[in-house]
Order: C-alpha cells, then structure tokens, then sequence
DNA sequence: CCGTATCCCATATGATACTG
DNA sequence: CAGTATCATATGGGATACGG
C-alpha cells in the first residue's frame, strides 16, 4: 500500500470546502510564493541573492516562505559548511512544474495591468 | 492623452517593491479569487449559485470579493429589478483572460497534491 | 434573495534586535 | 551570510444579526 491515499485523487477538488487542494492554492498564491519560484526559476540561489531579486521581501518572511516550499518538497536546501557560511535553494523537479502556471500568472498581471487601472479610474 | 500612464508599462515588473503588478497578484491569487472566477467560467451566474460552488465561502468573503472583481473590471454586476431581486455576476472580456493561467493552477494543485504530501510525510 | 454592519479572532507580515 | 527570536500591527476571514 501507499502513504499517499488519504482521500481519492479521483475526487480531488478544490471547490471543495475541506479539499487539501484548496490550502494547497492558498499557499501558492501568497504574497511571496509567486516572486520566491520565479526567482528560482533562473536555477540556483543564495538567500541574498533572491532577497535581491523579491525586492521588499523581509528576511522573516522569506526565510519562512523557503521553509514552507521546502516542506513541500518544491524547494531544495543545500548548506555548504565554509565560513562565512553559503545556502543554495534550487527547484526540485516538482517546483519546476509550477514555473510555467505562476509565469503565466506573472505576464497576465503585466499585461492586463493598464485594463485594471482603467476600471478603477472609471470609477474614481 | 490617456489616463493609463501611471507608469510606464514597460517596466511593469512585479519583482519591484511599489509596483502594481504585485497587489495585483496578491488580489488574483487570494484565497477565493481563483475559485469564484472559476465558478463564473461557466457563465453567468447567480450570488447563490456561486455561493454554492465555493463551497464554505462565507457572504461576507464573497461579496466582498465579486465586489473587487467588479471594481477591477473583471466581473459586471447586473441587478434585475424583481421581487425578489436577482442578480447575476459574469465575467468580462478581460475576466476571460484570466480563466486559462487560474485554470492552470488549479490543475498544478490537483496533480500534484500527491507529491506535496508525501513530501510533507516524509519529514514527519 | 441579496446583501450590509458589526464584532471578534487567527494569521500574515513587518521591524527590530540578536546569533552561529 | 544566513538565519532565529520577539514584538507589534494590519489584514483576512468567520459568525451573527439586521435590512431592502
């Protein structure tokens, strides 16, 4: 048997209310998560260097945001034991998978980004 | 000239600190956003139904999430004058634009699932 | 039916200071 | 450099009650 039948994938559904799924969105689709993969996404980094990229982000909430894509096995966290000390954070081949959908996301906002700031306008 | 030109589009770049882009998606990626537009993907539908497909959304949460949609031009708000009222809520064509990168989305979230929790049962 | 108003809590996030 | 710890605050979100 497996460790990974908790509930049906069959039936696995977001529009669910309790539907794992739906935490699963939540995540990703936090404040930090998108920019964090897209930076990723460029192949290995150290947590400078991605704090450089997600400009704004605090280190508590960058620091907590890697944790979490690690604990879900998006993420890789390589310690290197040198002095001063180095981190690498690379995409497992999981991560890689949500490159695509958070990129489109990234160019629809980009893209439609004058339309939205024409309807809020519209209604100054 | 136009109205638009807050910024230039062509740096719209949601890896900078202010820029717009970034609450934007913050806005598309909360946690009930890609639900309701994917409900109203079907076409128009009523507060109710709508309620209904998101399963557990409160009234609070989703009227004040239709009501952002519509303030950002992605979903219009028709009220018929009947008793009892009804109302209906549909995407616009700009609302349609964002239904194929959620879409997408939700599908990462169900095929993966699997992988993210046995990521999560592996560390205990 | 489709909301609005209010209260309240949990959590997300930031600022700051400290450590191996 | 790469964090951890702590405090403070803003926001998200639910429950409930009421209104057109």
């Amino acid at each position: 048997m497996t460790t990974t039948d908790t509930l049906d994938p069959l039936v696995w559904d977001p529009y669910v209310r309790d539907c794992p799924t739906r935490a699963l969105l939540d995540r990703i689709g936090d404040r930090w998560t998108v920019l964090v993969i897209g930076a990723l996404a460029d192949g290995p980094q150290r947590f400078s260097q991605i704090a450089r990229r997600v400009d704004g982000v605090s280190q508590k909430m960058l620091t907590q945001t890697l944790r979490a894509l690690e604990a879900d096995g998006l993420v890789t966290r390589t310690q290197y034991p040198e002095i001063p000390p180095r981190v690498e954070y690379e995409l497992t081949a999981v991560g890689h998978t949500l490159r695509d959908p958070l990129r489109a996301l990234e160019e629809w906002a980009v893209t439609h980004m004058p339309a939205v700031l024409a309807a809020r306008a519209a209604r100054g």
